[in-house]
RNA sequence: GGGGAUGUGGUGUAGAGGCCUAACAUGCAACCCUGUCAAGGUUGAGACCGCGGGUUCGAAUCCCGUCAUCCCCGCCA
């Protein structure tokens, strides 16, 4: 054994016990004739004490040891004097007087501080990973998500549920993301996919009998990346037979509730969760996933302005476009710099333009983009339908639909950041149904499904898709946090004329239905129960628990935006040798 | 595919056509120092400014290209 005890657990009840210790040097404090070391691992720090007079050979290891040398020590614990207490350190009230010391490995100078939270390029960081990861923060991060991970399978396992693995080695389906493909040598020019999520094999193990499934499934898809999407992240994929979408609902609620308060006990979280239709999502927050720690919702300025005497918002009106409004606190004094800022960004939203109208704070008169165009009277009509009160800036969008919600969606969110209205301690989880089950593709003239084409329509919607299926909803459901989408699921069709009927509306051939998810409707001739799921992200969860900016924060071996490993310098070329096993022959970019 | 930002000793920054033989902090090295905990003090080493080309008498600085990293739009059933 190299260690006794962990560099975090010594504490005044070991007082005059004799301890070996193995770890890293944090720091070293070098005062000649006496040194000090920290020690550390992941469990804490040790402060060791190096006396000359105590014992000469020790102290001279001591001096010839450096930062991030991997060192053992043999000593005495003491209790320290009251004045030289640390309560930053859980062991911070004893030391280890050393009697013997041996370097197990010296270390070069790092790239980047390990002592401290340094702000190196994320390159940098990505490139010494294992260097990085000894830090404090990311030590914290990983720690986390093994809890968030631990406490999942845990409570999923006392609710009856079953870890079950599906293969990573796949099959290729049109739908969706761009598959990461796999060449097989057996096969000559045949190619496996990796999984996207497990979708269709979850629903063959609820045929299956399996009945409450999970699975901490890593999915991968081939598209470009944000802050909080990688080309391999993990869900917790799960599906259960015999529910409905409530019955899903309430285990999510349950079971996320819990979690943080196992997990993060230091943040809020607002039970039951709140519930928004997508169209109220969109209508009253621009997004279908709304960040609710915060207002600033929108109002539908449409029947106040439908007899404007601004051609403007009068026509918009009757063209059918959306008239929405928020009303911003504190911003009546923006100036003219400002103001035009926030039209810039609404523009590059895609917005034709924004109206503004200032409320100020003294009770004076209301300043607006627009005043010279309305009269006094319909200004104000406007600002009381804003609920415009006094300091309020008010913003107007006029435009289709989907621009109006982009742009003020836009605006709602960088002034939510300017004025740090949302609380970090605040876990805003929210549920958004009803989405549309197929929205109109008009390049490739033909409906797609916005969620996939398992999907079953709500009920009362049944008949909507013979008559008008672009109204007809669906029994899919995302659960929102914080303005990310935190997972998202749906009751599916287990139905073989439903499911026919969805493939006539998407323009799948029978031939192309029975070649891509033959097995699924053939399996579902053989008695498959009703069921539905969910897939929450485990990355975007930890993300938000830890409160790092990106899910690059919360995994271990993340890839740069290109996709890439660096550090492992993955993608690379391979060998001829192995491409010839594999029949591919490469075609130059 | 598009828009934007960044790239200067090990690390983080400063530098805005000549003051740069590149500054500051920290880290690193040597020495001094008996209670520190981001120890302190003295001395020192360390970067041809991402790479390539151009403009200019002169480029870290201006221009073009390129590479890398990050953010956003498209994309992500």
């Amino acid at each position: 054994m190299y260690r006794s005890h962990t560099c975090g657990e010594l504490r005044p009840g070991h007082a005059g016990h004799e301890v070996t210790l193995a770890g890293w040097v944090h720091r070293r404090r070098d005062h000649g004739p006496l040194i000090f070391i920290d020690l550390r691992d992941r469990y804490g720090i040790t402060q060791v004490v190096f006396d000359a007079a105590l014992d000469g050979a020790a102290h001279a290891i001591a001096s010839e040891v450096r930062s991030e040398y991997v060192v053992q020590i043999r000593g005495t614990v003491r209790l320290r004097p009251a004045e030289a207490h640390n309560p930053e350190i859980g062991t911070g009230t004893i030391e280890v007087s050393a009697s013997g010391a041996s370097i197990l490995n010296a270390a070069r100078q790092p790239p980047l501080y390990i002592s401290r939270d340094g702000n190196e390029e994320e390159a940098l960081r990505l490139r010494y990973r294992y260097l990085d990861l000894r830090r404090g923060r990311m030590q914290r991060n990983i720690i986390l998500r093994h809890q968030i991970v631990k406490f999942i399978r845990d409570f999923l396992d006392h609710e009856g549920f079953l870890e079950i693995e599906t293969p990573i080695l796949m099959k290729s389906t049109p739908e969706g993301a761009r598959d990461y493909l796999v060449p097989s040598r057996v096969h000559p020019g045949q190619f496996y996919a990796l999984p996207q999520s497990p979708q269709q094999l979850k629903q063959l193990l609820m045929v299956a009998g399996f009945d409450r499934y999970f699975q901490i499934a890593r999915c991968f898809r081939d598209e470009d990346q944000r802050a909080d999407r990688q080309p391999e992240f993990t869900q917790l994929d799960l599906e259960m037979s015999f529910v409905d979408q409530e019955d899903i609902l309430a285990l999510m609620e349950r079971l996320f509730v819990a979690l943080a308060a196992a997990v993060v006990p230091h943040k809020r979280v607002v039970v039951p969760f709140p519930r928004l239709t997508y169209a109220e999502a969109m209508d009253r927050y621009g997004s279908d996933k709304p960040d609710l720690r915060y207002g600033l919702a929108f109002t539908d300025l449409r029947a106040t302005v439908a007899g404007s005497s601004f051609a403007v918002l009068r026509d918009a009106v009757a063209r059918g476009d959306a008239v929405r409004g928020m009303a911003v606190p504190g911003c009546a004094g923006y100036s003219r710099r400002q103001l035009d800022e926030l039209v810039e960004l609404a523009r590059q939203a895609g917005a034709r333009g924004l109206l503004w109208a200032a409320v100020p704070a003294d009770g004076g008169e209301v300043r607006a983009s627009f005043a010279r165009q309305v009269p006094a009277d319909e200004l104000a009509a406007i600002v009381a339908a804003l609920g415009g009160q006094p300091g309020d800036l008010l913003l107007i969008a006029a435009d289709a639909p989907r621009v109006a919600s982009a742009s003020l969606d836009r605006l709602r969110r960088e002034l939510a950041a300017r004025l740090r209205l949302a609380d970090p301690d605040h876990l805003a989880f929210a549920w958004v149904l009803e989405f549309p089950l197929l929205e109109w593709d008009a390049e490739e003239q033909r409906w797609q499904a916005v969620h996939h084409p398992f999907t079953a329509p709500l009920d009362e919607d049944r008949d909507l898709l013979a008559s008008d299926p672009g109204r007809a909803r669906a029994k899919a459901y995302d659960l929102v946090l914080n303005g990310f989408e935190a997972g998202g699921g749906s009751i599916r069709i287990h139905q073989r004329d439903v499911q026919q009927q969805l493939f006539d509306l998407l323009g799948v051939s029978r031939e192309t239905a029975q070649e891509q998810f033959g097995h699924l409707l053939e399996a579902f001739e053989y008695g498959a129960p009703p069921h539905g799921g969910i897939a929450p992200g485990i990355d975007r969860l930890a993300m938000l628990f830890a409160d790092e900016p990106t899910i690059r924060e919360v995994m271990a071996f993340p890839k740069t935006q290109q996709a890439a490993d660096a550090m492992l310098g993955a993608p690379s070329p391979v060998d001829e040798r192995q491409l010839r096993e594999l029949h591919i022959r490469l075609r130059q970019p």
